[in-house]
RNA sequence: GCGCCUGUAGCUCAGCUGGAUAGAGCAACGGACUUCUAAUCCGUAGGCCACAGGUUCGAAUCCUGUCAGGCGCGCCA
């Protein structure tokens, strides 16, 4: 529909030279939008206004002229030239009924676009350190990810999710040495706890579990076999809570990657091998450091200390690498937005790769603040109090959860309020959108019910001449929507533009409901109607789906 | 001090690759169920888009500066 108009404007503009009642034949990038007001018609170019510098007239000048040799296509019911230049275009109602038989035919492929062009594109996410459970910012991560993962494979990408398991180093040490205090403790033995000790429930209980399991003369190990013992089973227990975690929170990877294997395979002491003999890198202070200031970042970086132990850093070069090594396009990261230091000296480690810095993607994802009734929720995690994202799926549900992380943009800190998100009422997001799937459902299991004889081949879309309210239309142009609203979260890499479109549609659905039946006593506007509103269900569905919340039938 | 994010209705936020009269939800007030689900809809009210400059036909949107809030600036992870 777009092109068309593209099209039209164009080929006006080049008879308009052949006339000479244009100057130049050069134009600039034009833009077809719907423009915000009814009374500025449906679509809407700005062609006469960018062109104005071009032609050295004024923009309403060059549009009045446009117009006088436009050939308008059948579904055109008038232009007009409104505003500092725009040429608006009013169409007919016919012009909108395709979108429905579109969205019937594609079905759970609307939306779909080619837009990534089979880009292999790795998303990495919630990565938490497996030595507790997962809290509120890791289930805004995980949903975000996930999602942004989902649009971007319906967008053309290819994609891969991607768990990063930092099981190596001195936090899981503490992680042992934690449980093994905690063991100690809960068998009566008079102890200190070190200073960084994780505390919280969950250690006492896996501090049972492996006094359970090793039976009690395990209290006579010693101290450093025993953290290792320690430290091996929490971890592993504590990652299989993760997982479950987040399965019940709907996400899934395509893969979880060990830490601990780029240790074990030697592929870190390879890549530091391949630092030094490319000259990437230099001793000071005892210490071997990585020049990130030649590719951007505002200082050098450690990455062996002078104990001779690795840093973060080197793993995670190491890693980065081999992601490239898999045949990764591009790279994008989630991570919380305290991590945002930690940007420059990894995208500085990616470009000494060879890498160009659009390989390498970083999503900072702002804080959430946890309220409940208005109010915030105290937590602190070095004294292990904080809601898990377990507590948040029990006590409200994955869909509230998810749709509630994924309304705003992830630049924005937000607010999550506990009993909003519990709220079954139209405090809450998610059930609009979902509403509008049950109602439809409700609709089209009564049709069925009272009109069997109709054969129901309102699946065809057929008589579709007959939506013609304005309420219809709206609700068809919010169908039409949707596909470059995927392809715009996709481009933008912003999950909540597909929730801001999912209201909008629902928000056009529940005006149409309201004001029209939908199974009438005539039968061909009844089955016109049903085709629409399945094709509204399917779509809904198809964006929820992208979000990971579901879409019942019933409510 | 430097860096990143943010500043839009009373509150929570969309809109930000520049476009016409800046939108939605909540809260407030007034309406709509004999009906396919009222978890909905309609209406009223609510704005120096933090501030000051600049760029241009045109700025909430881009640039510079100021102010305010959040976060980060380790041979920690």
């Amino acid at each position: 529909m777009k092109q068309t108009i593209k099209n039209m404007v164009t080929a006006a503009a080049k008879k308009a030279v052949a006339a000479g009642r244009l100057p130049s034949g050069q134009w600039p990038d034009m833009e077809i939008e719907a423009p915000k007001h009814e009374s500025q018609g449906d679509l809407s170019t700005n062609f006469a206004m960018v062109s104005a510098a071009v032609q050295k007239m004024a923009p309403r000048q060059i549009a009045l002229v446009l117009i006088d040799h436009m050939e308008p296509v059948g579904w055109i019911e008038k232009i007009e030239v409104a505003g500092p230049g725009f040429i608006n275009f009013f169409l007919k109602p016919a012009a909108w009924h395709p979108v429905v038989n579109q969205v019937l035919e594609a079905d759970e492929r609307y939306g779909v676009s080619d837009l990534g062009k089979g880009e292999q594109v790795q998303v990495e996410f919630v990565s938490a350190n497996p030595t507790g459970p997962l809290h509120v910012g890791h289930g805004r991560g995980a949903a975000v990810g996930d999602a942004l993962g989902n649009i971007l494979s319906f967008a053309g990408f290819s994609v891969s999710k991607e768990y990063y398991i930092n099981d190596s180093g001195r936090q899981i040490r503490t992680l042992g040495t934690s449980v093994w205090f905690r063991l100690l403790a809960q068998a009566g033995r008079e102890i200190e706890f070190p200073e960084d000790c994780y505390k919280g429930d969950y250690i006492k209980d896996l501090a049972q579990e492996v006094l359970d399991r090793e039976g009690p003369e395990f209290l006579n190990t010693p101290e450093d076999i025993a953290i290792k013992i320690c430290a091996r089973y929490a971890a592993d227990r504590i990652l299989a809570q993760i997982r479950k975690d987040l399965a019940d929170f709907g996400v899934k990877f395509d893969q979880w990657f060990s830490e601990q294997s780029l240790y074990d395979s030697g592929r870190v002491q390879q890549t530091i091998d391949a630092l030094q003999k490319k000259g990437q890198v230099y001793e000071k202070d005892g210490a071997l450091w990585f020049k990130t200031v030649d590719f951007g970042d505002e200082k050098d970086r450690v990455v062996v200390r002078s104990n001779g132990l690795t840093t973060y850093f080197a793993s995670d070069i190491a890693y980065h690498q081999e992601k490239y090594e898999r045949g990764f396009d591009r790279v994008i990261d989630v991570w919380g937005a305290d991590h945002h230091g930690y940007i420059d000296r990894l995208a500085a480690a990616v470009m000494a790769m060879g890498m160009n810095r659009e390989q390498f993607q970083v999503i900072l994802v702002q804080l959430v603040t946890l309220l409940r009734g208005g109010k915030p929720v105290q937590m602190s995690t070095r004294a292990g109090e904080f809601v898990t994202l377990k507590d948040i799926v029990d006590e409200v549900g994955k869909d509230a959860a998810r749709f509630m992380f994924l309304s705003r943009s992830y630049d924005s800190g937000l607010d999550f309020d506990l009993e909003v998100a519990k709220q079954k009422s139209s405090d809450n997001p998610v059930y609009y959108v979902q509403y509008v799937h049950a109602r439809i459902s409700g609709i089209l299991a009564k049709a069925v019910e009272q009109h069997p004889e109709m054969n129901m081949d309102f699946r065809q879309g057929r008589h579709l001449s007959q939506l013609v309210a304005p309420e219809e239309i709206q609700l068809i142009k919010a169908l039409a929507g949707f596909p470059e609203q995927v392809e715009k979260s996709a481009a933008t890499c912003h999950p909540h533009v597909i929730f801001t479109c999912l209201m909008t549609l629902a928000s056009a659905f529940h005006v149409y409901y309201n004001r029209h039946k939908v199974i009438t006593s005539d039968a061909t506007l009844t089955l016109a109607r049903l085709s629409l509103v399945l094709a509204v269900k399917k779509v809904i569905r198809n964006g929820l789906s992208l979000l990971g919340v579901s879409a019942p039938d019933r409510m």
